[in-house]
DNA sequence: CGAGCTTTTGAAGAACGTCAAGAGTTGTGG
DNA sequence: CCACAACTCTTGACGTTCTTCAAAAGCTCG
């Protein structure tokens, strides 16, 4: 709900819709597979606490992460109206997710047209990061998406409470990175050693240190202002 | 209403909810700004006729076009939910456009629940062709995404009535390609070469066939369940 | 303490960008 | 209908970036 109230006013009424919803809670191991790619769900994954990933595996082995996902996201929302899921979603860390009936949120279209433009909302969301990222692929240096990746994930875990002071915790292997950038591992450790070489960032274990972050929202090409976090009628 | 279609029943009072709407009719020549980057539009556009892209320009003037529109596309529907827009829309080529107040459709979420879903589904189908052209830039050659391309636009274009008999008409430079393809303009031409080599497409003037298709696919990769072309209720 | 994962570094080769120039094509005005 | 300018396509040469292969060092967890 904070993903909500970040981006419009939330009427008590829409609130204890939300509240009253049946949640099927489930827990998942790092690595674990969510949401398996190609499956039909009749519900959506809202995740709370770890953080995941929306992935695709070629058939030669290479995997590429499209998005990363942290706790307060809903995360294969879309599925609702996909009803066909056309990747995966997969476990970067020891993950809590609770399920939504799709039932239950098609009855949210039938008597809440506003929090259904919310929710709506939350899927647009993702498409513009996913946007971005495509942008990121095509015409930004390694170092960029790195810092952008950097920026992004601040500013998400700040507005729901996961990072404070500069700091969160990013805790993912570089080879998960790699998928990520879509970058081999050793070019991507090099990236990370350049970053840091930047003086930055700190950077030891899974602890991100920003040290300058209007410098390298900069460096990056980092501008908040598709992630829609401004509280405003929809 | 076609993209509709394609994708479930469309009952008539819905049909009569949009063929109700009030459009402001706009043209656009070659090149020209549809959408500018970050506007608060009022206002959605539908495609009607001609060819366009969302479009991104970095301070440094490199351009990234994430995504091709054809005519029948709800080009910035989801500029309802994020309403600051995060890119552009430009015509590659002269283009017919309408125009749909938000207020309008936001009239539709109140009334219309089903309706509304199919709209959603819209947005969610552009953030799965999204999706994909992340996938594209990070982990395929640059022959498979130009395959991929092709792949896609004779299945959108089939789809809406604009390519029969393997063929269709793709009239944008190979620069425009590049910056599709995130590739420098010389490469893109080599590529262009490369998979004219292969046999699998005649490409002249702006003509593209395929010659085999399904071979094609397997070679870029391609599948089409993401388009979600499939009518099922949503 | 040892096995398996993760990070780090080096070296060689492939892929891609940039620069440069020529050829072909299109559009416009006279 | 032609001439010219502007754009577009094509090719070569060269340098940079990134991948791949290989191996060593560090870390984590049983």
């Amino acid at each position: 709900m904070a993903n909500l109230r970040r981006r419009d006013v939330l009427p008590t009424g829409e609130a204890e819709m939300l509240e009253a919803l049946h949640l099927r809670k489930a827990d998942f191991a790092k690595g674990e597979e969510i949401v398996a790619d190609g499956s039909r769900p009749h519900s959506s994954c809202l995740l709370e606490e770890g953080l995941a990933a929306r992935s695709v595996v070629r058939a030669n082995g290479s995997r590429q992460l499209t998005a990363l996902h942290i706790g307060g996201d809903f995360v294969d929302l879309h599925g609702l109206t996909l009803r066909e899921m056309d990747h995966g979603v997969v476990a970067l860390t020891a993950c809590k997710a609770v399920f939504v009936r799709h039932e239950e949120i098609r009855t949210i279209t039938e008597r809440a047209p506003h929090l259904t433009r919310l929710l709506w909302l939350l899927t647009t969301v993702d498409a513009a990061i996913q946007r971005r990222m495509t942008t990121l692929m095509g015409r930004h240096t390694p170092l960029e998406r790195l810092g952008h990746l950097l920026c992004e994930m601040y500013v998400r875990k700040e507005a729901v409470g996961l990072a404070q002071e500069q700091q969160f915790k990013l805790p993912v292997s570089q080879a998960v990175l790699a998928d990520l950038l879509g970058l081999s591992v050793v070019h991507t450790n090099r990236i990370v050693k350049d970053l840091r070489a930047t003086g930055l960032v700190s950077w030891h274990q899974h602890n991100v240190r920003i040290h300058d972050f209007p410098k390298l929202a900069r460096v990056s090409g980092f501008d908040a202002a598709y992630l829609s976090f401004r509280c405003e009628p929809r």
